[in-house]
DNA sequence: CGGACAAACTGGTCTTACCAGTTGACCTGT
DNA sequence: ACAGGTCAACTGGTAAGACCAGTTTGTCCG
């Protein structure tokens, strides 16, 4: 099980640090930044490269870069994109943030049945051969669980595209990204979601046939399945322990 | 009617030529670009300003850079995420993208009801009586639809904030940036939905009372107006055009 | 006391040099 | 002929120093 190596420019360490010291709440939203010269001093980096990282946290909404004043820091929750979701849901120290995860899957289950009821609606016939294809490895798949997971992930994938919805789709890449990170923790949890290969075919089926309400119900109910499996565990989690 | 003159740096103008060249599909994806130096000679700026700009690009999954190899295009529709929405609604001359603005408010339809019904189920007093006063605010406003338009996206905010959903407030940001940068051109075509003061005040009730099945419907009803109107003009508008 | 002014900040731009990783041509030994 | 190593010529990454441009602040003058 090799991997390859992460190698990380400073920028990017830079970038890194300076988003979880916001994230985690270490510099309170409004407090000034020191001035570049001072914090590339303090990080023993060079001005250029803390400025990469900077203009990154700028774009990230995460801080306000004001030409001749300080540079302040933001509230990401009233101004941070979508694209900032992966970092939110592992605190420091590595751990999945269950309330975060519940997000996920919450915005997940509102947004899968209307992208199976458009991607019925607008698919075609292409799309349902390209759903009825992942159905049929799921299929070959049997119970090696890593596999479906990813065949499932990528029956979304078609379904998404099949919507002929950009924002849905760049919705999607950005959890999509959240959810590559770990999907591993999450084989066992929600293996009930993609061994209901019935479902999928439904789905599938409904796509070919242009029902986009049924497409629209089934979807439904296969991430009802995750989801509640979700739900039950952080309640469990947190009945037991705080 | 003055507006503050907009002031933009080099490393902005690079970022918004290079990005507005990707999306419009003059770099197609796999390409390469043209090396560091060669690009900075050729845009006119210094090595540091562009690489602030190529920074950001990879960021947003525009691009994708290498350490000593070639730094290429990526397709945006499969990697970019919610936060490339904004510069995907305008085209080059600033006209409106129909396609893309039915996305959105797709999207809004689908989160929307979701939304109001967990901001009942989680809200709270403090977030129905933040509605109340919002919903005060609009029956005062009468019928300058500008305010009414703004008052009905502070409701919205309101409401995301009561959710208690990290995602859905981060996917609200990224929208609220695509919507509120031509805010004006929706004005009169969805006024019909934010002068329907009933169903706001419906919401703000169904919260109070925590129903949250009614705070979803009541929701559903709403963006209905707006939406129908935006999908009905875009019928129109390609039944007439090409 | 109001306003002009200047110094001392802040971020923005530029130049030059060198370090580090990749690629490919070429040259070797078998 | 070919697998292997080697080296030159790319690529992006890091560094230091100077100077430009906008803001803030305090001081001094009218």
């Amino acid at each position: 099980m090799l991997r390859p190596i992460e190698r990380k420019s400073l920028s990017d360490a830079v970038y890194e640090q300076l988003r979880d010291a916001i994230v985690g709440g270490e510099m309170e939203a409004g407090a000034a930044l020191p001035s570049e010269r001072v914090l590339c001093e303090q990080l023993g980096v060079n001005r250029g490269a803390l400025r990469e990282a900077l203009q990154r946290l700028a774009q990230a909404r995460l801080i306000r870069i004001h030409h001749g004043g300080s540079t302040r820091v933001l509230d990401f929750l009233d101004h941070a994109g979508l694209g900032l979701l992966p970092s939110l849901l592992v605190d420091g120290a590595g751990a999945l943030q269950t309330r975060v995860a519940r997000s996920v899957v919450e915005m997940r289950s509102a947004l899968g049945p209307d992208i199976a009821r458009l991607a019925a609606l607008r698919g075609g016939r292409a799309t349902a051969e390209a759903l009825d294809g992942v159905v049929a490895e799921m299929g070959l798949a049997a119970s090696d669980l890593p596999t479906l997971q990813k065949l499932a992930l990528g029956f979304w994938r078609l379904l998404v595209e099949g919507a002929d919805n950009v924002a849905y789709r760049l919705a999607f890449n950005s959890l999509t990204e959240s959810y590559e990170g770990f999907m591993h923790l999450l084989t066992e949890l929600m293996s009930d979601e993609f061994t209901s290969l019935g479902r999928y075919a439904a789905i599938a089926t409904a796509v070919r046939q242009g029902d986009s309400e049924r497409a629209h119900d089934e979807a439904k109910l296969l991430m009802a399945i995750g989801t509640d499996r979700l739900v039950a565990l952080i309640a469990a989690t947190e009945g037991s322990g705080s």
